[in-house]
DNA sequence: CTGCATCCCGGATGATACTG
DNA sequence: CAGTATCATCCGGGATGCAG
């Protein structure tokens, strides 16, 4: 019922057969940075149908990655924690993907919840270790994040808050985060435009998160 | 011409588009544990059409992730290096999937490539350092495998050669491998079948493979 | 308004046959 | 052996409808 399957048995088959269908694992790493209504994942995933939306919800649910809750009047999807074991694998996958990620193409957009699995990627937790916790605020396009790094924890959530740097910026992050542009550079350029607080914590933030190819 | 794509920017959605499509990622995982002809392939997917199998190795090819090579007379298809960087996506789906890996189907085989990546995803190489280097021949169903434990290294190969224990078992090799089904009692029941050598060295390799749920 | 269900169409997938 | 060609089928995409 859920895909169809691939006549072999194994863990690699296994797992293909529950997430493999086409964005069974988008649906998963937005459900990573948090529980999300039916219309806050069809708004993440732009260009899904509402009923293939509806049948991955249904597929993931039978098998045991998410759950449907109802809260106070309207349904929140979760992951169960088999579903949130499926992070090492979001995150690697992300990883190699980020490595040969070039520019965007025109209907490519930046949702919030993809920019924070792709922070979480990049995310250097033993260099961030030696550094000050430090909090950031940055729009990334359309994108509107609350960076927190304190120690090796790492905090992304959307909306406000005092923060050390806010800055506004595109997809040039890309650049920023594989090291192909230097912070200093980027601000100069323009690339990155620092609203509040002191430039040079980019450089901070350039180590804190890199992932290079 | 690769895969559909999914209007979004993002380290995880540019992965996907790149192996996202039905049995990339099988093919991927076959060619992790060597380069293999076109006919090698289709008989380790047994289901694959042929002319899918054509498509995705064309798009794969396409991407950076394989290379067709000649080899004296015939074509080998084998990794990149980037193709090479899926392993640790690979590993931790197939551990994933391992996790809730039920009794086989009936049209369910086992192969010996998809055998070799589930081992290499339940082996603990921190364990296999404590332990003697170890030689095993295992027949798991119909794959025959030449498997070598030495510090924290592991090798599989199909084949023979010399080796401490020889066994013969089936699918029920997952049950040892999660722990379910202790050493002693695989081979009192008749799960497993010792051919040659010490059976105390099935303890060995349970503690070598393991990966519970 | 949210949370889906239905309908139709195009393109990807699957089975089989065939060829250099 | 290593694919290509053909055709049927099914899934995914887009628009629309509708109930709580």
């Amino acid at each position: 019922m859920a895909a169809r399957d691939y006549g072999q048995y194994g863990g690699i088959t296994r797992a293909l057969e529950l997430i493999g269908e086409r964005w069974a694992l988008l649906i998963v790493r937005d459900l990573l940075v948090g529980p999300r209504r039916y219309g806050e994942l069809a708004v993440g995933l732009p260009r899904i149908p509402s009923n293939i939306l509806a049948a991955r919800l249904k597929e993931l649910q039978e098998a045991g990655i998410l759950r449907r809750m109802p809260r106070s009047r309207v349904i929140v999807y979760e992951l169960t924690p088999y579903g949130r074991e499926l992070e090492p694998v979001v995150l690697a996958l992300g990883a190699w993907g980020f490595k040969t990620l070039g520019e965007p193409r025109d209907e490519q957009i930046i949702t919030p919840d993809s920019m924070t699995m792709d922070l979480r990627t990049a995310f250097r937790p033993l260099v961030a270790a030696e550094l000050p916790s430090t909090a950031y605020s940055a729009r990334v396009g359309p994108a509107e994040l609350l960076i927190r790094v304190d120690g090796v924890r790492l905090d992304v959530t959307r909306g406000d808050g005092p923060v050390d740097l806010a800055f506004t910026t595109g997809a040039d992050i890309r650049r920023l985060i594989s090291g192909e542009l230097a912070p200093g550079r980027a601000i100069e350029t323009g690339v990155v435009e620092v609203l509040h607080g002191p430039g040079e914590l980019l450089d901070r933030f350039a180590s804190t998160f890199h992932l290079a190819a």
